[in-house]
DNA sequence: TAGATTGTTAATCGATTAACAATC
DNA sequence: TAGATTGTTAATCGATTAACAATC
């Protein structure tokens, strides 16, 4: 049953790597909108405070080859990158929930540049459909099936209160989405044919506390 | 002879329980909700889909012991969990930057059970100064170094633009704040005293983006 | 060329999981 | 008691880092 897949032979990349290439492609930007045409791992891991050792694994994941003594070429290293992250073109998206996160997910509109393209907003509040939040009409969830399918929209995006979170995702599944960005904190029960992938902005909190405490405990005061 | 404070000896948790231990805080007040008194890792473990050894060892960071065949007293774990994070009562912190995402976590009610506790928003915009926003009436950036030194606040939240990322981390770090969440894609520039914790949401896109390829590339379809 | 940088294999480090005795 | 669950030590697994040959 484990015939070779056709081209998937090399390693997979681990998860840490493809958190970190997200800010190498940003970099890229960066050093091209300052006129380089060429990068190196240890510029990327120098204005990342990262070893070049590291930089160097993780662009390997990606496919791309370097020169010796130049590094990169950064136009080829962006054309690996979003390739390894299937980020050629946007995809659509559409996010059920405007509240304040949803709208501010909304606004975010660099996301074209992250392989995203939200093309509808979704809320059951009647109150709140059909208002307008950031240029985009906001629709009933009524209408979301026949949108999702006649576009093709592969993501849906949870920012809806917690209680909600499993009946949106019913909804979006059923839909035919394929991936879910839950940024509610509950645990979705979805098909395993559907990626879900969960943000929680307390686990963050949560390293900042912990760090925090950690130099009180040393005896520090927090003064230099 | 060892009657110094019993944790700081102990083995430091890994990052990766760390970010864990929120969610266990969650499903704790949860449970507790529906009436129940004790909790066994098996039950954390299956609400969270995580390996019952692995809610256990988390747990023994945390400093807490079990009773065999019961698990663990709810509430004991739930402050065991709030002491270990540092959360025992809520830590001021102010906001920099009221646009959408600023705003909304300005709107984030839940940050007080998370140990967070938001008194004062500020931005550099003259229009957005004075107005008010979820109840909470913005300050213009020179009130800033005051309000933290008088009121001791230790935390900073940095939702700018990323250009204008690094110039507020400064004005935070001189007027004495401890530690820096910051939502901008900069890397920050700070003394080695303040604690710096960044979110970087484009790296769970990246995630769930290789997820849904690494389905497709394996000839899949998105279709059960 | 000499030296910087790549790309790969091997070694180390850290996190997860397994095994199992203790215990309620 | 018998059996479920804890807590700890050891084994495994995975990610990072080191070492080094290849090369421009």
């Amino acid at each position: 049953m484990d015939d070779e897949k056709s081209y998937s032979v090399d390693k997979i990349a681990p998860q840490p790597t493809i958190r970190r290439i997200p800010s190498y492609l940003r970099i890229l930007y960066e050093y091209q909108a300052e006129g380089n045409q060429w990068i190196s791992a240890t510029d990327i891991a120098e204005r990342l405070s990262l070893k070049p050792i590291q930089v160097r694994k993780d662009m390997s994941f990606t496919g791309i080859t370097g020169k010796p003594k130049k590094g990169f070429l950064i136009q080829d290293l962006i054309t690996s990158i979003r390739n390894f992250l299937g980020w050629t073109r946007a995809s659509d998206a559409v996010i059920v929930g405007t509240g304040a996160l949803g709208s501010a997910l909304l606004g975010y509109k660099s996301f074209s540049h992250q392989g995203l393209n939200i093309v509808a907003a979704f809320d059951k509040d009647p109150d709140r459909v059909g208002k307008t939040i950031r240029g985009m009409k906001v629709l009933s969830m009524e209408e979301l099936p026949e949108l999702v399918s006649r576009m093709h929209v592969r993501i849906g995006i949870i920012t809806v209160p917690s209680e909600a979170a499993q009946e949106v995702a019913d909804v979006l599944v059923s839909a035919g989405i394929e991936g879910i960005w839950n940024f509610s904190p509950t645990k979705l029960k979805t098909p395993s044919s559907v990626v879900v992938q969960k943000e929680d902005l307390c686990s963050g909190l949560a390293v900042l506390s912990v760090k925090m405490g950690a130099r009180h405990s040393n005896g520090e005061d927090g003064r230099d």
